[in-house]
DNA sequence: GTCTATATTTGGATAGAC
DNA sequence: GTCTATCCAAATATAGAC
C-alpha cells in the first residue's frame, strides 16, 4: 500500500543526505546522523530498524525521487536547450551552486555496502539515460547522444569534486552553464 | 638533512595510498591499513607515531613527489600536445586505466583532518598551475589557458568518479584521448 | 623495528521506561 | 515515537617484551 511520505520524513532523508553527502557512507557516523536529524541515536532505529544502510538506502530512494523532477524538463519542454538550462537550474539548487557533494561520489567509495553501491549506479544510469534521451531529440545520433550524456555527466561530477577541493563554486556554475550547448547543439 | 626514501617506505606509502584512495579518509581504518601495508597496527605507529593523520599526510607527500614526474613532461616536451599526451600515459598507469580514485576526491571529504585538505588544495593548484603553464606555452592567452587547465582537472576527476560509479573505466580513457586537444589546440 | 597485549574511545545496535 | 541506559564490536592508540 504505502503511505504518503510525510513531510517529516522528507525532511529527515534531507537531514541524513547532508551528512552522507559531506562524509561519505564510512564517514556518517549515527551519532552524526542522530545530530543531524534532531533525533537520537535510538530514536533512528525506530525509523530505520535496519540502522545505518537502511537510512543509506533511503537517502538514495529519495534522490532517485528528487531525479524525477531535476530531470522532467528534459522529456517535456519542446526546446531541448532550454529543457537542459531547466535541469541545470534544478542541479544548482540540489548541489547548493557546487558546494554540497553528490552522493555518487560520496557514496560509493569501498566500504559502502553493495546494495547502495548498486542504487547509485541505477541512479545514473538513469540520469544518463535522461540526456542522452534529450541530445537525441535535439538531433544527435543515438550513438552520439550517449556520448554527450556521459561527457556532461563527468563534467558535472568532475566541477563538484574540483569545486570542493578548492573552495571555489564557480568552477561548477561555469559546468551547468555549458551543458545547454554540450548536450542540445 | 632528511635521508633518502627507502624502497620500503615508498612500497608503504603506495600501500597506504591504495586504502585510502579506495576507501576515503574516514574509511580507511588502522586494521585496513595494517593489511594493506603488512604490518602490525602498533608497528605503523612506530612508523607513524602521530597515528593516521600521519599516515594520509604522507601519502599526499608522496602523491606530490609523484606528480613532479607526471607533470615534468608538460614543461619539458617542446612538443606541447606530445608533452600532453605523456602526462595523460603516465595518469594512466596512477589512476590504474581509471580503476583508482583520486586522492583530491576520496580525501576531502569531511571527516579528514582540515591539514589534509589543505595539502589536497595545494597538489590540486600544482597540477593545474603546470597544465596552465602548457597550454600558454602552446599559445593561449593566460586566461584560455587557466579556463583549459581547470577543464581539464575537472574532466580527469569526474571521469575517475563516472568510472567507479558505471564500474566502466572507458570513460576515463576517453577523457585521457581528449586532453591534447583540450590544453593544446 | 616488529610483535603481543592492552587501554580507551567511538561506533553500531538493542532493551525497556515513558 | 522518543528517550535513557546499556551492550558489544571495532577503531585509535600505547606499553613493553623480544
Amino acid at each position: 500500500m504505502g503511505r504518503t511520505a510525510s513531510v517529516d520524513d522528507e525532511l529527515i532523508h534531507a537531514r541524513l543526505a547532508a551528512v552522507f553527502r559531506a562524509s561519505g557512507y564510512a564517514g556518517a557516523s549515527l551519532s552524526d546522523l542522530s545530530r543531524a536529524v534532531g533525533l537520537q541515536r535510538a530514536s533512528l532505529y525506530h525509523r530505520f530498524p535496519d540502522g545505518k544502510p537502511a537510512m543509506a538506502a533511503a537517502v538514495l530512494t529519495s534522490m532517485e525521487t528528487q531525479f524525477g523532477d531535476i530531470l522532467q524538463p528534459l522529456a517535456s519542454e519542446p526546446d531541448v536547450a532550454e529543457g537542459v538550462a531547466e535541469m541545470a537550474r534544478r542541479m544548482a539548487l540540489v548541489y547548493k551552486d557546487g558546494l554540497m557533494a553528490c552522493v555518487l561520489d560520496t557514496m560509493t567509495l569501498s566500504g559502502a555496502p553493495q546494495g547502495i553501491r548498486d542504487q547509485a549506479t541505477r541512479l545514473a544510469r538513469t540520469w544518463l539515460q535522461a540526456m542522452s534521451d534529450a541530445a537525441a531529440r535535439a538531433g544527435a545520433s543515438e550513438q552520439d547522444a550517449q556520448r554527450r550524456a556521459r561527457a556532461a555527466l563527468v563534467r558535472i561530477e568532475g566541477a563538484l569534486v574540483v569545486a570542493r577541493v578548492l573552495d571555489d563554486s564557480s568552477v561548477f556554475e561555469q559546468v551547468l552553464g555549458e551543458l545547454p550547448d554540450l548536450l542540445a547543439s
